[in-house]
DNA sequence: CTGAAAGCGCTTACAG
DNA sequence: CTGAAAGCGCTTACAG
C-alpha cells in the first residue's frame, strides 16, 4: 500500500505497544508456551492491527527453515484441464493443513540456468509431470525438498484407462478396434501398448491405428479411408477426450452412424463431455476424493521427511453417455 | 537429495575454495564491479558447482529486498482454460526479464486468516480476477507489493465481444437476437447490456434471453419452447465458448439447421472450438502478443515503482467457422 | 585485489 | 512474566 516502501516490522510493534521484541514475536507466533498476560497479548494484537503489521516471509523462513508452501510444478498449462478439478480439491485439502498451493508451469531444461521460483522455498514439490525424464527430474530436485509425484507412474496409470476403454467396447460386441492419437500425446506407447494386450488376450485381432491430424478436413480424409478399409463396426479409443471430440465431429461430417458404425470413446472426462455430438461415452476417475486423500498424506509425510506411501493407481471407471 | 538437511551455504564454498565469504558472494552474484582474479573466480566457481550450491531464496531476498517473482492471482482454476494460451505467453516473457511467474488459484476471503502464499514476496502480483470486489482486492493489497490488472475492468472489455457477436449476426442478416447464458457466468449483465444497447443502436428488437440449464435434455425443452415462439431465424450470442457447445448440442440433438435456422456465436475460441458439430463460429483474441507485451510493460514498471499504463481493452475479432 | 564487519527481520533458547 | 542477545544465510559498503 505505503509507496515509501517502508516495512513495518516487529520492532514498531514493539514501540507502539511499549514491549520488547520478544514479547511481540511471542504474541504473534502465538507460542503454546503463551506465558503473556492477556493484557499485554491484547496490546500487541492492538498494535499489530492498527499498524497493519504482516510479518516479513524471507526472515520468518530463515530463522525458522519452515515453509509452509507446496509448490505444484507441470510442464505445461494444458494438462491443468484435465486435472482441473483434483487440483481445486488438492489446493483446499492442503489450506486445511496450513499449507498453500502455488503452481509452477514450464520447467526450464537448463541445469545451468539460475533456477526459476529460486526465491520460493516451498516445503514440498509436487510433480504434476506426466512423463518425468532426467532433465525435469534434476529440475524438481533442484528445489532440494522433498518431491511428491502427483500421478503413479503416469504411463502404468494411463492403461488403466485404456483398458476400461477395450473392455467396455468388446462388452458392447465391438470386435474391431482401432486406437486414435494426436502427434502431441505423449503417452501414446503406453496407451496403444495397453490396447494391444488388451485386444490380444481376448482374441481379437490387433487394432489399426489412427493418427489424428490437426485439421477437421484432413481428419475427414482419414477416417474415409479407415472406414472403407474396416467394414464391419468399429470401436474407437481415443488417447483423450479432446482427440475424441475431433473424431466425433469428423464422422458428424461424414454423417457416420455413431455408435452403430463406430463407437468413440475417450479418456478424462472434461466438462465439455456431455456435449459432444453425440455425447461422449469416455473415461473418469472413480472416487477423486479418496485420491486427494492419499495425496495430502503423501505431501505431510514428505513434509516431515517421512517415507512416502505408493501412491495408488487412480481408479477409473467409464461414463456411459451415447458415443459409444 | 541430502536427506541430512544440511543445507551447503556461502561459507561451505568459502572454506572449499580457500577464500572469503565475501569474495564468494561477489564472484556468485556476478557482481559488475568484478575486480576478483580470474583465476580466483574459477575456484568459487568449480566449488560451487562441486557442492552443487543454491543461493537460499530467505537469506537473499532478506539481504537484499529484491524478489524475481511474479504473483498471478485467480478466482478458479478454470478461468485458466480460457486465457491458457496468454498465461503461457505471459511466463515466457516474464522470464525473459528475468520475473519467474508463479500462480496462486482461489483467494481466502477472510483479511483475518493468515494470508495463504505468505512465504512468498512477490515483487508484483498480477491479478486475473474477472470481477474485483471488496475482498479479492483486499486480499491482493495484503501482499504489500504492485498490483497490476491483467484484464482490464472486465465487464467492459466482455462487452467488446458481446458487441461483435451481435454486430456480426447483423450484417449475416438475422434480425432476431438471443442471448444465452449459464447461471454461473459472473459477467452475464455486462454481457446482457452490451447485446440489447447493439440491438436498440441497430433498430432491432430487444434480445430474447436464455437461461441455458446444466442438463442437455432440460436445455432442449428450453430451446424448442424458445423456437416455437420465434419462427424467424434466430442469432443466438452465447456468453461463452461452452455455452455455445451446450446450445450447439440441443440444437443437433433436435436436428434444427444450423446456421440456416439458428445461427450461434461464441466467445473465448477455446481450443476445442473447431471441433463442435458444426465448428463453432466465436469471438477470439486479435493480437495476443501485443496484449501480452503491453502486460508485461506494466508489470515491469510496476516492479520498478513506476505508474501503469492503462491496460488497453483487447482487440477481438470474429473467428469465422460454420455455427454463423 | 581481498577480508572483516554490519545488518536485513525474525524467533527462541536463556537469563532475570 | 518479560527482556537482552544470538544467529539463520546472505550482500555490500568499507578498510586494507
Amino acid at each position: 500500500m505505503d509507496k515509501g516502501r517502508q516495512r513495518t516490522t516487529i520492532d514498531d510493534i514493539a514501540r507502539e505497544a511499549g514491549v520488547s521484541r520478544a514479547t511481540v514475536s511471542f504474541v504473534l507466533t502465538k507460542n503454546p508456551h503463551q506465558t503473556i498476560s492477556l493484557a499485554t497479548r491484547e496490546k500487541v494484537q492492538q498494535a499489530a492491527r492498527r499498524l497493519g503489521y504482516q510479518s516479513f516471509a524471507p526472515a520468518r523462513l530463515l530463522r525458522t527453515g519452515h515453509s509452509s508452501t507446496v509448490l505444484l510444478v507441470m510442464r505445461t498449462i494444458h494438462i491443468a484441464a484435465i486435472y482441473a478439478y483434483l487440483v481445486e480439491l488438492l489446493a483446499k485439502a492442503l489450506n486445511a493443513h496450513g499449507f498453500n498451493l502455488l503452481w509452477q508451469i514450464g520447467i526450464s531444461p537448463d541445469p545451468e540456468q539460475p533456477h526459476p521460483a529460486s526465491d520460493l522455498v516451498p516445503a514440498v514439490v509436487v510433480s504434476l509431470i506426466e512423463e518425468p525424464d532426467g532433465a525435469s527430474e534434476a529440475f524438481l530436485h533442484r528445489f532440494g525438498v522433498p518431491v511428491v509425484p502427483a500421478i503413479s507412474s503416469a504411463p502404468r496409470q494411463r492403461q488403466v484407462g485404456s483398458r476400461l476403454q477395450a473392455t467396455y467396447l468388446f462388452d458392447k460386441g465391438y470386435r474391431h478396434l482401432a486406437i486414435a492419437a494426436s502427434r502431441q500425446s505423449t503417452l501414446r506407447e503406453a496407451h496403444l501398448e495397453a490396447i494391444r494386450q488388451t485386444c490380444s488376450a481376448n482374441g481379437v485381432e490387433a487394432p489399426v491405428v489412427a493418427m489424428v491430424p490437426e485439421s477437421r478436413s484432413a481428419l475427414r480424409s482419414v477416417l474415409t479411408t479407415l472406414l472403407s478399409e474396416n467394414p464391419s463396426p468399429m470401436g474407437v479409443c481415443a488417447i483423450d477426450d479432446e482427440t475424441a471430440f475431433a473424431i466425433l465431429a469428423a464422422l458428424a461430417d461424414l454423417n457416420v452412424p455413431v455408435p452403430e458404425r463406430v463407437a468413440v470413446i475417450g479418456s478424462g472426462d472434461i466438462p465439455l463431455a456431455p456435449l459432444s455430438v453425440p455425447a461422449l461415452t469416455t473415461i473418469g476417475i472413480n472416487d477423486p476424493a479418496s485420491y486427494i486423500e492419499h495425496l495430502v498424506a503423501n505431501v505431510l509425510a514428505a513434509s516431515r521427511g517421512e517415507p512416502l506411501c505408493d501412491l495408488e493407481l487412480l481408479s477409473c471407471r467409464v461414463v456411459v453417455r451415447e458415443s459409444a
